[in-house]
DNA sequence: GTCTATACGGTGATAGAC
DNA sequence: GTCTATCACCGTATAGAC
């Protein structure tokens, strides 16, 4: 492959990956990949055969970055859970800062075609029993049930997630015309959700 | 209007209502509408002149169904804060299982036209001073600042909705082949989250 | 009010020149 | 590898008969 090749293939990628998160699959249109890229209609086909398989392309790999890294960060056992659970939720939003239509994408996407989800799992080297042994070990630590543990996991999951899934609403709703308060915001998340889930285990483990 | 007008009107709104929630502006068609309510496109056009016009009928609707009535909930004065807190929770979650795919649709739809959201506030009814007034009232009560109070609802808030949002991918993940094993525990978190969101204030009062 | 037929623009995809 | 031109189809919208 040459550089050029290369080149032209990450532009269109970069482009793709542009418009399709802000627009979904039903809302993107060829012709603004290709604007977006600087190049024209064609050389899309010419690259990638289809909408779709650019489409599968782009969600494939925001899929990846959307999957929390939980079970590197659960499962290594020389630091305490309290810092644990920091460490996974100042990464997890941080990783929705620097992406913040992904959680919005992901949803978008995945209730447009929730049969096909499986396929794109295995591509995204996630390994569905290593996730549930996470839990079960984590369950163990906090004597608490397989389902308790997984209603703990989807709490804190969810209070990172979703006040960029819903931020359009939140932000208008409950917040001013600066941006920069929403953002501030998300920031303080990074503290305010880990204490917030710090402070139910102690409440339990009493 | 004479009954049938009426009764076909309202086959169209349910028509469009299950195709727009389930498919977006974007994916949604016309033609699908139109065979769902067992009539003809040109139908579709005599009763609303446009797409964009029926769509706008039922995101005003549904986006009236999704805004919680905290007002109401949270400034009634006569029941103590954790009843209040699990009356809201409850309810909230109970508007979500009968409606599994509002949450998803207004996310999709907020984020495709973040811009034109405020003037559907106010055909919502939703009282941007009201709600904010609340918020300051509870402050008081919790004895929390508002920026906390504000965290506060909106972990709450998160808590009920994204497992909603989410479904698909939690439920491919975390849960069995079993539909009814999610439901169940959509079921659960009516008193799972109101638990949660309480004990997290018995430790700040201490 | 409801239908069939059709206009009209847009969109994904391809052919073919360079 | 990249472009222009064009195709074939689909989707919204309208015209006109009943």
């Amino acid at each position: 492959m040459t550089e050029q090749q290369k080149d032209t293939e990450q532009q269109i990628l970069k482009a793709a990956r542009k418009v399709f998160i802000e627009k979904g699959l039903d809302g993107a249109r060829m012709q603004e990949i290709a604007d977006e890229a600087g190049i024209n209609k064609a050389l899309l086909h010419y690259y990638f055969r289809s909408k779709y398989k650019l489409f599968e392309m782009i969600f494939q790999e925001e899929l990846g970055k959307f999957f929390p890294k939980m079970v590197t960060l659960m499962s290594s056992g020389d630091i305490s859970l309290e810092d644990k659970i920091r460490a996974f939720v100042s990464n997890y939003i941080s990783i929705f800062i620097s992406n913040p239509f992904l959680p919005s994408f992901i949803i978008k996407e995945v209730h447009r075609d929730p049969d096909n989800l499986k396929s794109f799992f295995v591509k995204s080297g996630l390994d569905l029993n290593m996730i549930r042994l996470v839990i079960t070990n984590l369950a163990k630590q906090l004597n608490m049930s397989f389902e308790e543990t997984r209603h703990f996991m989807i709490n804190m999951i969810s209070l990172c997630i979703f006040p960029f899934a819903g931020r359009p609403l939140i932000e208008k709703i409950l917040f001013s015309e600066d941006k920069s308060e929403y953002n501030k915001f998300l920031e303080e998340r990074k503290t305010v959700v880990a204490d917030y889930i710090i402070s139910t285990l102690k409440i339990n483990s009493k």
